[in-house]
DNA sequence: AAAAACTTTTGTCATTTGGCAAATAGTGAT
DNA sequence: ATCACTATTTGCCAAATGACAAAAGTTTTT
């Protein structure tokens, strides 16, 4: 809880009262390996704070392969982005590459401390905005550099994700099938 | 003119007394054909709005190739992100593609019309995001698409702005070099 | 109009990556 | 330990893309 309530630190300030607030919102939730944060079908439980795990945000392309689209590990938020915006039900589903605990933020308890809290609003601004920035600058950079480039530079921004991620969603990530990625792996 | 308001009332409502208010804080700004929104070393302009013309994001990867990160046409917002962020200077620049009409908010337009309209600051939140969750929507896929693809989408989602780059911006763009992309071009 | 500067196309060949299928390794259940 | 299942590696060849250089085409300047 505490890596949490860091995390909104860094992007407003908050006292104890609201902190107390916040602390009693937070939903502890637990995912095994392979379970789903979202799908098709369920109520989307919209934010989520990983405590611990990783986990994969993917879709299916029009060609019908598991495409993953980003991952998302420790101390970082997991939204689905198009269910938070109101979006038409995404075709995007959330899945646990690791088993996972997560601090879930249900949408009530979102309006209630978006209500309640005067910060709230611009904390989670801040945040959303942060987590797309980023997204920005990691992927644009990919399209321009050869699969073994992306595969060093994941290395390097992840070293400890890859041994924990199977090939075929790191592959899907890189853009390459799960023979190229392993012929890479093999001639570093 | 017309255009920004509009576009502005597309994420929240405005009062004739705020609209008239958001048009006298706006600068009309012409670029040529080749010049620069934003670059190292002067002050950015950090807001504008393309009434017409075509601006492109870039920068120099490490090997050295200029890089065009995206494009951004005619009624949308540019900001520069990073500055905006007030990160530290920003390694981008905006660079006109075509000679351009831009309405500009300047940084103190920018802070009186969040002081002084209250939906301000809420608007240009859901500009941000939406600009930057239909980025992350582009780019993402393109990784798994080969280059063909991505050009024949680009011309599906930009069907009059191929004709109106350079190959080589666009080229860089799609992740190729341009004599690929001179290539591709022929076959269709 | 000619020259200069820049952009796009094309040629040739090397390298990267994909597709498909089989072999090997790893994991979990019984 | 064995079996079934899944994940990873490897082999072979085809297709896509890059690198480099030259040619052709455009635009701008003089």
């Amino acid at each position: 809880m505490d890596h949490l309530i860091n995390y909104l630190l860094e992007f407003g300030q908050l006292n104890q009262q609201q902190i107390d607030l916040i602390k009693r919102k937070v939903n502890v939730s637990e995912l095994k390996k392979g379970e789903y944060f979202s799908e098709a079908g369920k109520i989307p439980k919209q934010v989520a704070f990983i405590e611990e795990g990783i986990l994969r945000v993917c879709y299916y392309n029009s060609e019908g392969d598991e495409i993953t689209k980003y991952f998302v590990d420790e101390n970082n938020f997991a939204v689905d982005i198009n269910s938070f915006n109101q979006k038409i039900p995404s075709s995007e589903y959330v899945q646990a590459v690791t088993d996972c605990t997560l601090l879930v933020f249900a949408t009530e308890s979102l309006n209630d401390l978006s209500a309640t809290i005067i910060q709230w609003d611009g904390i989670i601004n801040k945040i959303t905005e942060k987590a797309l920035v980023d997204k920005v600058n990691k992927l644009s950079p990919m399209l321009a550099e050869d699969a073994t480039t992306r595969y060093l530079n994941f290395l390097e921004k992840f070293p400890n994700l890859a041994n924990r991620i199977p090939l075929s969603y790191l592959a899907s990530y890189l853009g390459i099938t799960q023979s190229s990625l392993s012929r890479i792996r093999r001639s570093i």
